[in-house]
Formats: structure tokens, C-alpha cells, sequence
DNA sequence: AAATTTTCTTAATCTACATTAAGTTCCCTG
DNA sequence: CAGGGAACTTAATGTAGATTAAGAAAATTT
């Protein structure tokens, strides 16, 4: 398990000791995932947090007609999860699938509570970081009222320029909200123009 | 101050004792905003938690063409802010002003960091807040990405039935991605079909 | 209650993006 | 390294929703 990961992130947050970092540990899972495979699909319930160790994922949704619409990508460093799911512990709507093999770090929900009564400096970690989710749901949300698919589309790639190298395009795509086609017609506009 | 709303709220996810509840109080502030008054402008810093204990809030972008696009209605009973600015304490990028006269309760980001120190059962009451916000932002962008506009009024409309009720028809149209003129079609198009 | 502003409606025209349908290139995997 | 499914491209056609423009209705202000 590549723990040194989540504890670097936890540290910008809150310090922890010796003893707290044991009783951390001590409730902490790894698992691998290959690329493709599911590490939660819709109807299942949600039962851990999940940070990425190595590899990308990504959560989405899929609609009626049976088309995919990405919330997020979780390359390492991030956490993911159906935030409805967790929280009430009803089925998810919400897929979580491997786009390249990928490790995960994993603490049940049940775990997490114990860790907040053991460590309640937790509460505060995960205070901070729901609170920059909500930041970055908001700005997202803003941009998906207001700009274009080309304007998404250069957010996108300042906002995750790593991402955008290894990203297929119809991932791409189906994150900022556009059909693969479109995307790929923009993209050829784009660079005969220049 | 109408703290009686507050205290319900919170007594939802955390329990007090009589004097955490004084500690609390003491670090509370309430302010009213009459309509169309400004609670927080483009620009400014947002530097307080905010809930409204009255009226209707109301936060928004305006894009690079003039027009708004409503992130977020806050009845009683709800926070609201720019986290992003709130993080940071760089100027925010939204506003909220106030749909109808509004009365608030507010707490200083300071004083809220004095009241994790002095009660650290409110980094537990925060972090639940900030987790069913990811949860509900999670929902909103499924919608967005997935749904029609006729399918996101109806959502809306199922979600707050009493805002629906005193709401402005231009600024539901504002909240679900819609010009009021393409929303005024749509409804006396379903209007006639019944 | 007149005046002014804001909201809502209707209708014609326009456009960003979707859909459909090929064909092509890129990969994995055997 | 062959072949079979993904991923990407191109192009024609279709459509949800935007834009523009005007007038009507409703709400606010004086």
C-alpha cells in the first residue's frame, strides 16, 4: 500500500502524531483496479472514501438512452465517490470505473466514524476538503451555464493539462458535455485556423 | 435575531450543551437585506458564513455578455456563499443579493475558527453541511449534463414546490439553463397539451 | 391611479450542437 | 503480427434552444 501519498495530502491540512497516523493505518484498505474494471456501479451502495494511490478513475452517470456523462476524473490525490450514495446509503446512480489499472486507498464508512471519534482532528480534514469540493462544483457549475463547448473545452485543458495528454478524446468530451463528433469537429476548426 | 431556526438546524446533525449554544451566540451576527439589495458583489472578499433565517437569497454569475446564471435560491433554512472566495479570501466571482426583504445570521470566518477551537463538535456540524452540499452539486450537474430543459423545469419543480410558487418565472429560467423566453414557450406548450 | 419599470408572451429567424452514417486509424489481445 | 473492437474523423441533415423584436400584462413607484 503507497500510503506516503494520502499522508503528504493529509499534512497540508492538519498534523498528525505518531499515535494518530497508527490509528489511521490501522483502519486503511488498498485495492487494485484494472483498467476497465468497475469499483462501483450503479445500484450497489456506496460503503467507502476512496483516494487514488496510481492510475486515473472516473465517476459518471448514464443517462436514459444509455449515454455516459463524466462528473470527474480522479487521478492521484483525489478522492471520489457517489456523495448521495455515502451519505444516505441508498444505491448508487453513480458509476465508478478504471480508465487505466489503478490503486486505491479505501476506509469504510463505518471505519471513518470510529476514526472521528478516535481522531476528531478528521472531522477537520474532511471538513476542508468538502468544503473545496463544494468550490470547485460551484466553478464548474458556473461554466457550464455560461461559456461554449470551446470555452469548456480551453478551461478544461489549462485547468488539467497532465490529464489532457493520456485522456481519450470522447472522455473529454463527455466531461465537458459535448458528443465525441462535435468535440473532434471543434478540435479540427480549431487548429486550421491557427 | 431569530435564532431559534439556527439552533433547529444544527440540532439536526450535532446535539449542544447550554454553553456551547452561549459560545455559539456570542460569535453571531444578524443583518437584514431589503430586495434587490446586495449581500455580496463581484469582487468584494466573502468573509462570513451566512444562513438565512427569513425572506430569499439568492447567488449568481454574470457572464462575459451581461447575463446571469443563478447558482443557487437560499429560503430559510440555508447557507449560502462563494466557498471559493470563502477559501481563498480572494475576491469572489459571484454575487448574491436578495429576491425578496431577507434576514440573515452571520459569523466572520475568524470567529468561526475561534468557534472550531473552542467547540470542535462545529468542524463535525460543517463537514456534514459541506458533504450533502457535494451530494446535492453532484445531482445538479448529472441533471445538467443528462436532462432536457423541459425535464430540469420539472426536477426543479418537484425539488422546491414552495419556491416555484413565489419565484419569479425569469429567474427559475435563469436557474435551469434557459433564456425566459424559451421558457415561456416551453410552459404554455405543456399548458396546451393537457 | 398615473407613470414607470419589470416581467411575461408570441413569433420569426438563427445557430450551436446533436444525430446519423460512413469510412479510417488506432489500439489491444490472442 | 493479424484481426477485431475501440477511438477518431468527416459530412450531411436535424433540432433544441438562442436571439431579436414587439407588444401585453403585472408589479412598483410616485
Amino acid at each position: 500500500m503507497n500510503i506516503e501519498l494520502l499522508l503528504q495530502h493529509i499534512s497540508k491540512h492538519i498534523s498528525l502524531t505518531n499515535e494518530e497516523e497508527e490509528i489511521l493505518k490501522s483502519f486503511l484498505h488498498s485495492k487494485k483496479i484494472k483498467k476497465k474494471h468497475f469499483l462501483l456501479q450503479e445500484g450497489e451502495v456506496n460503503k467507502t472514501a476512496t483516494f487514488v494511490t496510481s492510475g486515473l478513475l472516473r465517476i459518471y452517470s448514464i443517462d436514459k438512452n444509455g449515454f455516459e456523462h463524466i462528473l470527474q476524473f480522479a487521478p492521484p490525490g483525489w478522492w471520489i465517490g457517489d456523495m448521495k450514495s455515502v451519505l444516505t446509503q441508498q444505491p448508487a446512480t453513480l458509476n465508478i470505473d478504471a480508465i487505466e489499472d489503478t490503486e486505491i486507498i479505501w476506509i469504510s464508512k463505518e471505519d471513518l466514524e470510529k476514526l472521528y471519534a478516535a481522531v476528531p482532528k478528521f472531522e477537520r480534514f474532511f471538513r476542508i476538503l468538502a468544503e473545496n469540493s463544494i468550490a470547485s462544483h460551484q466553478q464548474r457549475l458556473v461554466n457550464n451555464l455560461s461559456l461554449s463547448a470551446a470555452e469548456r473545452y480551453n478551461n478544461f485543458c489549462q485547468l488539467y493539462p497532465s490529464l489532457i495528454q493520456n485522456l481519450p478524446q470522447k472522455q473529454v468530451a463527455s466531461y465537458i458535455g459535448v458528443t465525441p463528433e462535435f468535440l473532434s469537429k471543434m478540435l479540427s476548426n480549431l487548429s486550421e485556423k491557427k
